[in-house]
DNA sequence: TAGAGTTGCA
């Protein structure tokens, strides 16, 4: 009996010897032959790591490989950082000496524990350093955030003659970002040719992510397309590249497509799906992916959530948004953040300081630099000048929570601009500790517009377009404002110089969506299957809003034209031909939900405001900034936006 | 010798 358990142990070392890097085997090996740290084992993995460490000394395994394995390795997938130590602390104490493998190990425990010092000063003590052990502390340094110094212990890797291997470039190349991200990144890029990794599903993953986060777009589909094996990662990272980067219809097509060649789905997909969605205001389809995700259970992950929230919000369906985020059984500052942005760009100033009362009643999340950004901003829009002002004070008084950045300086001009109060707010912007960004003296500007202040709104304007001559809305507002006074000469001269900047502006579209489909249309659009009727009817609508007091605003128009030619410009903006199709495809008293890529121009707002007057539809415009909800001509911006 | 890796939401 002792002769063959002998010879039954001696065929097990043998199995382990010959190809233990076979997990099988290891996993026959131990399944076959408990080991004797068994109880340390159960110990744990009932989390008594304390008392394992005790066991280890009674099983004489003090000291030894297995003993220190066995309960790192518990740490390392329980992250418990005072055990991890305790171990660490041990092996100081008895004077062991860690192999590489258990010093990589206790690297890894720290960098998952956030203590990325200890990691580093475990790392820096190594006599000696593998391929695993420079990915570990890369890994780190990259999930933390810590680009620099995780690109420069990747050259210094390189230099210290470890190559490189799949998983050091998935780790890495999320860590190519910011300014000279790109160029970082096309050298790695270079190196994997090299090694040969560029078909390397991760290493493919995280390659286009770079390519995409650098706005890349079409060198991110070559990484995409030349992947000879492609998974859920793969597909999504493409994916949210498109979505992130506001090509909507891409993102929705490729999704459609890789869905039909049967790719798998995750919550990060349908969070990226519903970012397009949400950029299209695709209504119908974005509930329509919130029905699937809840027809499949999909795990409620708070992310998820989010972007549905983030979803109905931007698609302007509030009361959706905001029962999904009442039902939430926990909520992130995204939570809050989603749904008090959502308020915001609806001008709904009171529900806005609202939400937040209540979120700093609740006090478990605490408020960031968005959620100020929206609560100030939703002040500006839901026209509660006071209350905005009176939350940054408290901002700027409460000096170590949360230093006010430039955005929200710029929301303060907004608020004060708003109020009418633009000495103040230029007297504001000089004392300001950033230098004005275009945002903010354009902001002023549609102030200056509103209250029809010529003289601060020529300086504002001279600013303006010293620091952005290329924005053809910003010569498009000033010459507002010029006309507004009667100030004809100047528009001329306005016109000449922005053909002598050879200003281009973004091609404006609107499109509207019924029955699930996005019906496009650009400025005097011809492309349209409708395109007949649809000019017919703006030509027809141009009649009768005339008559019930509809006067076209010609100084929306910067051409060098007859005024008869401006007001066919006009009729042609893309906003009135979704309008005009939307009344042309949908029964009476329907609500027309409109979206527009760029600002709204003041011709097309009181165009909108006419028709909602003149056949009882609510009208609900999306523009870039935010929501115009119109009902028997009145917007709910207060035509200041 | 085991150990290390990629995608999303304001």
């Amino acid at each position: 009996m002792l002769i063959k358990l002998r010879q039954t142990a001696i065929v097990a070392e043998h199995i382990l010897s010959l190809s233990s890097k076979n997990p099988f085997t290891r996993q026959l090996y131990h399944t076959t032959f408990p080991p004797v740290q068994s109880k340390l084992r159960a110990l744990c993995s009932n989390g008594q790591l304390q008392e394992a460490l005790l066991e280890m000394a009674v099983q004489g395994l003090e000291m030894k490989f297995e003993g220190y394995d066995t309960i790192l390795n518990e740490c390392v997938n329980r992250k418990s950082l005072r055990e991890g130590q305790r171990v660490h602390t041990h092996m100081i104490k008895t004077q062991y000496l860690p192999p590489l493998y258990l010093r990589t190990r206790l690297v890894i425990l720290y960098c998952k524990c956030d203590c990325l010092v200890d990691a580093r000063y475990v790392f820096d003590e190594m006599p000696e350093r593998n391929v695993v052990s420079w990915t570990a502390m890369i890994s780190g340094y990259s999930q933390k955030g810590f680009s620099s110094e995780a690109l420069n212990l990747f050259v210094q890797m390189l230099r210290s003659g470890t190559e490189p291997n799949e998983f050091t470039f998935a780790t890495v190349l999320p860590s190519c970002t910011g300014d000279y991200g790109l160029d970082y990144g096309r050298q790695i890029h270079s190196l994997i040719v090299r090694y040969n990794y560029d078909s390397h599903i991760f290493v493919g993953s995280s390659l286009l992510d770079m390519y995409a986060k650098a706005r890349r777009i079409h060198e991110a589909r070559t990484v995409f397309d030349s992947l000879i094996q492609r998974d859920v990662v793969s597909c999504t990272a493409m994916i949210a590249g498109y979505a992130q980067l506001g090509f909507d219809e891409e993102a929705v097509e490729l999704f459609r497509k890789l869905l039909k060649e049967g790719m798998c789905s995750n919550y990060v997909t349908y969070a990226s799906l519903l970012t397009a969605l949400s950029g299209l205001a695709a209504l119908d389809q974005g509930k329509q992916v919130h029905n699937h995700i809840l027809r499949h259970q999909l795990p409620s992950y708070v992310g998820l959530l989010n972007s549905i929230i983030d979803m109905y919000a931007k698609c302007g369906n509030l009361v959706y948004a905001r029962r999904v985020f009442d039902s939430m059984p926990e909520r992130t500052v995204i939570s809050w953040n989603a749904m008090l942005v959502g308020y915001c760009k609806h001008g709904m100033g009171s529900k806005v300081i609202e939400l937040f009362k209540m979120m700093r009643a609740e006090g478990k999340v605490r408020p960031d630099r968005v959620t100020f950004l929206a609560v100030l901003s939703g002040c500006s829009h839901g026209g509660m000048e006071d209350t905005g002002l009176e939350i940054f004070d408290e901002m700027v008084a409460q000096k170590d929570a949360l230093e006010p950045n430039i955005e929200h300086y710029g929301c303060v001009v907004d608020l004060l601009g708003r109020s009418g109060r633009l000495e103040q707010a230029l007297k504001f912007i000089d004392e300001m500790p950033f230098k004005p960004t275009a945002a903010i003296w354009g902001s002023l500007l549609g102030a200056c517009k509103v209250h029809s202040n010529l003289d601060v709104g020529e300086y504002v304007g001279r600013q303006l377009l010293e620091i952005e001559p290329e924005n053809a809305g910003n010569y498009v507002i000033l010459s507002n404002l010029y006309a507004s006074a009667g100030r004809w000469e100047e528009v001329r001269n306005l016109r000449e110089l922005m053909k002598e900047k050879a200003v281009s502006k973004e091609p404006g579209r609107s499109w509207i969506e019924l029955d699930q489909t996005l019906h496009t249309f650009h400025a005097s659009d011809r492309s349209h299957p409708r395109k007949d009727e649809v000019h017919t009817k703006v030509k027809e609508l141009a009649v009768r809003l005339k008559e019930a007091g509809y006067e076209p605003d010609l100084s929306c128009v910067l051409h060098d034209v007859e005024d008869e030619q401006k007001e066919k410009i006009l009729l042609g903006h893309s906003e009135k031909l979704a309008l005009a199709f939307g009344l042309l495809s949908t029964s009476d008293g329907t609500p027309l939900r409109v979206i527009k890529n760029l600002r709204i121009c003041v011709d097309c707002h009181n165009f909108a405001k006419i028709i909602s007057k003149l056949y009882g539809r609510t009208v609900s415009l999306r523009d870039k900034n935010r929501f115009h909800h119109i009902k028997g001509g009145v917007c709910s911006c207060g035509d200041y936006w």
